[in-house]
DNA sequence: CATGATGTCTGACTGTAGTCAGATATATTG
DNA sequence: CAATATATCTGACTACAGTCAGACATCATG
């Protein structure tokens, strides 16, 4: 019973017994399971009727007489594109918008519940976040943003939070040479999220400089998602775009604190060099040629 | 995005899909998935008819109907109940065993292939755990078994594990005062473990004495089990016990070394007493009167 | 041994998910 | 403008899960 595949099946079967009890109660609102998500795409969002059928991957048919049911209740509104008459948008009705909070009531109470059952909450969530994190590993996308944006504004204050508690010295971004957001926008540059869901839990930045090289900037990783080989996705995804950009040598500092950094580094084809700047945090330097 | 209800609901999409794909792969041998539940049941060893039905919370004519169509697969051969005819007994025909085993091997397989996604299984495999605990917690059941037990000495193997790793001279067995397994047998004492699923998560012993009290030893709740109140719980019910044996006095004896058992005890109506015995590694002693 | 309780089975039924073929309206392309 | 592609819809169908009432055999009890 304690081997690692009987650990994970015990979990298997805890969890399909929970969405189980969590699928019936999608019903307590008096309507098919089928239905409840297509109201919930919309709520959430999606109004394109195609992308709902594909996030939900349904058959066009069913699609369809779900959508007309949730009209009948009033629930829904359904009209033509604007720039193609052939598809459809859907938009929910006031009745539709309330329902839909009740819904979402009804999900955060039962998030809450569980919570409550345990009083390590930190400790629970950080577990959540792993395997959520890797069971969506394969969907993660990794999306160029504006360095500027909220996703990335969350990765970098992560990042830089991280850094203050692994240097001895601490950290203040205002000492280290913070990167000009338009050095790190096409097309002298990029800066990379990796998105998994809606929740951002990764970025990297290509920082374009005047020096006949780019540097990569702000590689990390949340806690929750290190193990899935996240970092060597990131980075090879920047090397990509550093040669759609023309780029042909990249460089990169580091401090020896961010051990699982080095490796990564060493074992993706970069080699050390002597230090190429005065920032006062990074004590290990890197270049790799294109 | 990042409060701890959103974390929760990230978490129960991820399931709630990965979850769906599980049980389509169940129909992928070709039967819906009741009858590979019922069968499935059967081959964990669950036989009598109406065990399965309230394992898997099913009516008892779709009960009925499942049954049969796997004695029509020729999976399943089911009898009458030896002590009385009106129960039903399943048993697996040698196909059915051989169907089992290839669920058995599927889901190994799925098991096998989610840890290899991620490079640190033990973190991942430590967060299965805590979640699973969590979902099932109050499905745990406390067990009176003997201290000589399987699931007993696999527990108390990991209380003196974690003692070595907790106390800063170690933890040597054989120096302690180890209660002789009769002493942990009614009528003299007893001996808990709690039980999640078929997994042993947490003990606790209640040993007789000759001086007019009896005492608590061995108290543990697995890490993945912490936060659950499982330790109160354990106490609580080994309280009765002792009050049903007309026990009317209960000492034990601790190490400050374990912060959250001298908490509890102190919560739950023990006080603190002087020394009452010389076994090297306590060093803090309760009594509580019943 | 009659009575009621229990465990299982059968028949008749419902609701939901899902598939498939073809109809319809709109876009795109040569 | 004709031919083809695309997005949605409708009707007809199947499979599965699940419910309910009642039949039947067996057991426990006074």
């Amino acid at each position: 019973m304690l081997d690692p595949v009987s650990r994970v099946r015990r979990f298997n079967r805890a969890v399909t017994s929970a969405v189980g009890a969590l699928d019936t109660s999608f019903l307590g609102r008096g309507r098919p399971l089928g239905a409840a998500r297509v109201l919930n795409a919309i709520g959430h969002g999606r109004s394109d009727v195609a992308e709902i059928r594909d996030y939900l991957g349904l058959d066009s048919g069913l699609m369809s007489r779900l959508l007309r049911s949730l009209e009948d209740e009033g629930l829904v509104e359904t009209n033509a594109h604007e720039d193609d008459a052939r598809r459809r948008v859907a938009t929910l009705t006031r009745a539709g918008r309330r329902e839909f909070a009740a819904y979402e009531a009804l999900s955060n109470t039962q998030a809450e519940g569980f919570l409550a059952q345990h009083s390590q909450r930190e400790a629970v969530l950080a577990a959540m976040d792993l395997i959520a994190s890797t069971l969506t590993h394969e969907r993660v996308t990794l999306d160029e943003m504006d360095p500027r944006s909220e996703e990335a504004r969350h990765c970098l204050g992560e990042y830089y939070g991280e850094l203050g508690r692994r240097f001895k010295q601490g950290f203040d971004v205002s000492l280290s040479r913070d990167p000009d957001a338009k050095d790190m926008r096409r097309p002298r540059g990029t800066f990379i999220v990796a998105m998994s869901d809606t929740l951002p839990i990764g970025c990297v930045g290509l920082k374009g400089t005047d020096h006949g090289y780019a540097e990569i900037k702000r590689l990390w990783v949340a806690p929750a998602a290190r193990g899935l080989r996240l970092g060597r996705r990131l980075m090879d995804v920047t090397e990509d775009a550093a040669r759609g950009l023309g780029i042909k040598l990249l460089r990169l500092d580091t401090n020896s604190a961010l051990a699982e950094a080095g490796q990564l580094y060493r074992r993706s084809g970069w080699s050390e060099i002597p230090r190429f700047n005065d920032d006062p945090y990074p004590d290990l330097f890197f270049e790799k040629r294109l």
